[in-house]
Parts: C-alpha cells; structure tokens; sequence
DNA sequence: CCTTCCGTTAGGCTC
DNA sequence: GAGCCTAGCGGAAGG
C-alpha cells in the first residue's frame, strides 16, 4: 500500500475517533521515563478512539512500545517513510514509529458500553468477611473496614473477638508473603500506640510462602486461610438469598 | 461476515501460527484465578502466533481479557454464535469469547526478530555507578555488585569510601519510598550481623517521597539524587569512548 | 518448581 | 498533583 494513502486513511481514522489496525514492517522509538529503540520487524500497530497508542510484537501478551490514553497522535509521510508519533506531557513522553511498509490498515468505529464485572478480588473477599465473620474465627465481630493505622496506612478490617480482644485482619488474594506480615506488624504497632492495647493479628489467604511462615511464627502472627473463590461464592449465595427475599 | 466463514479463517490462522485481528460483536467470560464477564460490546480480538489471546475494548491501553502465551485455543460455532476459548493448566484458567457478529477478520504471518533495547533502567543505573564511582560521591569504590545480605536478599553496590567506611549502595529509577528506606536498613543489618561493621547506607534515586525523607533521618541513611537519564547519557558517553579508543 | 524483584508497571483511590 | 496500594499484574533471573 502506498504510505500517502495510508497517511490519509490514518489521520481519516484518527479525526473520526476510530480504532485503527495498521500492520507493517516498522522501526519504533520511544523517549520518556526510560527510552528504548526497537529495529525494523512486521509488527502490529493500534491506535484506539482515545489516543491510545500499542505496538504488539507478533509473539507475546505485552505490547513492546506505547503510549496510554489522551496522546497527542501525528502523522506525517517523509522521506519515503510513514511516521506516527506519539506524544504526552506529565511525564513528558514520546513514541515514534517509523513505518517503511504498510501490509493493511482497518479502521472501525466501535461501539461497547458494556460493564466489566470483576469476581474473586480481594474487595470481595473483605466484603464477604463482612457478610460473614466467622470466615476469620467463630465469634468474630467487625468494627470498622479500612481503618487508619497511623502512618502505616490501612488496615483491611479492623474487630474484637469473642474475648473482647482487639483483631487486626489483613487479607490478601494470593498466598502471603513475609512483606505481608511485616506490614501487618507495622500497622498493629502503630494501633497499640494509639490504643493502649496490643490486636491479635490474623493474616486471611489462600496460602502463605515458605518464608513467610518463618515470620508468622517469630511474630505472633495468626494465619486463617481463605481463598477469593469461596468469598466469591459465599457473597453470590447472600446475594441469591437477598434477592429471594427481595 | 457468515459465522462458519469466520470460524475456517480463525482455524486457518491457528494452524498456520498466524496473527490474527478480528473485530466484531462479542460477549467475554473468564474464570481461573479470579473470574470476569463483560456483556455484549464491539471490541478487537487478537490471536497471536504463540497463542496469547487479547480482547481489546475501544479505549484504554489495557486490554479487558486475555490469555498469555502458550494457552490452547478452540473454535467452534454453535446456536448460532462463534466460540473462541482459550484454556491454560497451571494455573487453570479458561478465557471464552463468544462472537455474535464479524465485522472483520485478517490473518498475517509476521516476522520480526529485531531485537529491542531498554535504557534508562536501573540495571544501567548501577553499571553507570561502576563505570563512574563519583556519582555516588568522590572517592567511592564499589567492590561488589548483588552481594548477598543474609535472609535479606541483595544489596545493589557494596563498596568502601575515601575514610575506608563500608558503604551499601541501593539503587533505584524512581523516587525513594519509605519502603526502600526500610528495606535497605535490613540488608545492613544483616552485613553488621555478619561483618561486625556498620556500613553507611545511600539511597541513590532520582528523588525521594515525603514520607521517605522522614525515614531516611530516623535511620540515618543519606540519600543521593541520581536520575536513571543522567546514567544513560554516562554510559553513552563512556561508550562513545570505548569506540574512539578501539 | 518456588521466590524475589523490576516495570515507561497501569489504574484506582484518597488527600 | 503526590502518595499509597492492588493486580487474573507479566516477565526475568536465580535457587
């Protein structure tokens, strides 16, 4: 394909606020927080409707180069050459793709307005804590989620046991790592400060890491297991029972 | 674009290890280590060579779903809708599309064996500090790079200055956390534990969080500005000589 | 296999 | 805007 028409199917797609697919054998350079070249190869180039801007190698799930939303997109035909840049202030970013060889190029005007629903986080997991204590400890009553924990930052859930006994929980979605009991620890410092009185401490996952159980150990850390997936179905079963009742 | 045709050209281009870009109507589910769906919406499906899977929305630079490399693709057409599901082991993960209509769909075999170049990392911001100790400050010389620090992990540089002090040195191309204040204190511990010698820390990065600086004084570690471009331009500079000089 | 750590991490949220 | 944290993080390197 001639690179002038494909400047003018480009900057067409471009103005009309469409995804553009452009396949070809291209160059790519980019300049920022960091900066990297990248030769000649066939490659495949998307330019999405909100300046959006990937460079997808013909193997692998990471695009090589980019550029996220609301840049600064140009085009211009020069020296034989199609070139397309990129560009963003704050952080001060440039991409430049240097086109030799235009293989295709599509442009659609998509519509998707669809809602994207996301299960198995670990905000469901606290969510369905919250619905259901004893998932931590028969007993178990929640206080306060998210509560401030000095400068530490925040814990997940913040309760009291059946002995009325302080509970700090920390939940994690993957299994724990020891970094994950020295925050745990850090923030329940941090509350005994505050407070006057030492929290158990309970860190709820799927798992823990060899060398975190190390850690748990040496600080009194309590371990309760629990995977995203089972809060998942815990609060679609408190759903369905709310809508039953609903 | 009639279902089956689509269905033939997607197995056609699975089998050839081609790239593969289609656009259409679709629905996405999947369920593995956590689980997602996205109702009906026109969007960009991607098949890689390797069998990377992505499903691109019309904006934002992430895609919305996806499979990495190696996931084993089906495609079958079935009441009237093509199915494409992409499975993995290891995790257990099933990624399913399910197109109700084809706007487009194109296949190419790309080749591309360019090979990309990072710069302005932190791996070149330490080789920038052991081809230049002074940035650092006069009369640093490093002795080690990845010494090891006990259970901590490993420190960056490990070296002496002018007055024969040891010296840890961590590196890093973003501004310093209070984190990393943390973290490199526990390396020293370690090397005190092991060396009966207290080194001086240095934080070498491009600048430092406010919570940080607070840190940085608690634990009497100094703190070095040093930006990962400043380093690239070094090693450029010390290679353009070599070059001279060779 | 597991663990650790980097990344132009991105993205979301709060202050 | 800066700071903080999560992520289906991905990817690489090392044990």
């Amino acid at each position: 394909m001639r690179l002038k028409e494909a400047a003018e199917k480009l900057r067409e797609g471009i103005r009309s606020r469409s995804l553009i697919v452009l396949t070809g054998l291209m160059e790519v350079f980019y300049e920022g927080r960091a900066s990297s070249s990248l030769g000649e190869g066939e490659r495949l180039l998307l330019i999405k409707q909100d300046g959006s801007v990937l460079v997808h190698r013909p193997t692998g799930y990471e695009p090589v180069n980019w550029q996220p939303p609301g840049s600064l997109i140009s085009v211009i035909v020069k020296d034989g050459v199609l070139v397309i840049e990129a560009r963003r202030l704050s952080p001060e970013e440039i991409l430049r793709v240097v086109v030799k060889k235009v293989y295709s190029i599509e442009s659609h005007k998509l519509e998707d307005s669809a809602d994207f629903a996301m299960h198995a986080t670990e905000e469901e997991m606290k969510r369905a804590i919250l619905l259901e204590p004893s998932l931590i400890e028969e007993g178990f009553k929640p206080i306060e989620d998210e509560r401030r924990a000095g400068r530490a930052g925040f814990v997940d859930i913040f309760g009291v046991d059946s002995s009325g006994n302080l509970v700090v929980v920390e939940i994690k979605r993957r299994n724990a790592t020891s970094e994950d009991v020295r925050q745990l620890v850090s923030y329940v410092k941090e509350i005994e400060k505050e407070l006057g009185r030492r929290p158990r401490m309970i860190l709820a996952a799927p798992g823990v890491q060899r060398s975190a159980s190390r850690e748990l150990a040496a600080y009194g850390v309590e371990f309760k297991c629990l995977s995203p997936k089972r809060c998942h179905e815990i609060l679609k079963r408190g759903r369905g029972l709310e809508e039953f009742l609903g």
